[in-house]
DNA sequence: GGCATGTAAGTTGTGCACAATTGAATTGTG
DNA sequence: CACAATTCAATTGTGCACAACTTACATGCC
């Protein structure tokens, strides 16, 4: 019980493999739309709610201005979304859906609905899945910031 | 139910962020050693079985070998593991722990404990989230090489 | 032996993640 | 008003991931 914990044992692991794994299942179908996954999170947020701000997407996704500023910039280059200097503060970027942004909303529907499937879960399952781990990163982040 | 799936309700969405999350907890700890999670990763490979061959490693952490050269490059160059091209195949690589590298074991076995508390999940809920987590992990992965 | 086929490790190029820093704009306080 | 503190987005640097490619070596079949 002591002893020193096996790879395929560890739960963290498992998390590690499996979030890679289904980022890898999406892969070839958001290829075709030209989207890497974290680009395809970042239009899901705004088919949501347009016109977000770069830190409003940082909170939504869990992603630091390092990581979202240059993701948006592809975003932008690939036609999917404009970024706007807001009017009122100056310091910040409202980014918001192109036509062709908009019009993928329909697809990505349909894709989200593929990898479901092929998890070989049914609706419940993946429901008691989803909200295990968003237990599991809500008490994680809780005890981030504490020594040991 | 043929609505755009929100974000926080995609189960997709909380493994990716559940995944790097604990990644993020794992940090500090292993910061102090050194190490970055994937690296960690290989020294519990290796402190299970030593001498494994740099596709053994690939395999066990499902990392191709544009991953785990470098990687192992660093890991090397921190004084953690060696190299050795071998003597029967020469096209293969052997990685072995370095004395630096096996004294860490115990150390690395404290970290997996800490964190594994930190999830505020008893032993069964995390081995039940696991077992979960890798039934997803292969039925995604059967159904990988199929289109649409 | 000679050569096609296959396999192992490494390299190159792109795109995340994240820490640390920068610079511009805003807000709070005297 | 002045100016310190804060906020926001972007930049820089490091280390994964992964696709595509390269190079070296091994094996199978003639």
């Amino acid at each position: 019980m002591d002893a020193t914990p096996r790879l395929r044992e560890q739960a963290c692991f498992a998390l590690y493999t499996a979030s890679r794994a289904v980022i890898g299942l999406y892969r070839p179908m958001l290829d075709s739309l030209g989207l890497t996954y974290p680009q395809f999170l970042v239009l899901m947020s705004l088919w949501e709610h347009d016109g977000r701000t770069v830190s409003g997407l940082g909170d939504e996704l869990q992603l630091d201005s390092g990581t979202v500023s240059p993701l948006l910039k592809r975003l932008e280059a690939g036609g999917y979304v404009e970024r706007r200097r807001d009017a009122g503060d100056e310091r910040r970027v409202t980014v918001h859906l192109t036509e062709a942004g908009a019009a993928l909303e329909r697809r990505g529907c349909e894709i989200t609905q593929v990898v479901g499937s092929a998890s070989g879960m049914s609706y419940d399952e993946l429901i008691a899945l989803r909200d295990k781990l968003n237990e599991f990163t809500t008490a994680i982040r809780t005890r981030e910031h504490t020594t040991e």
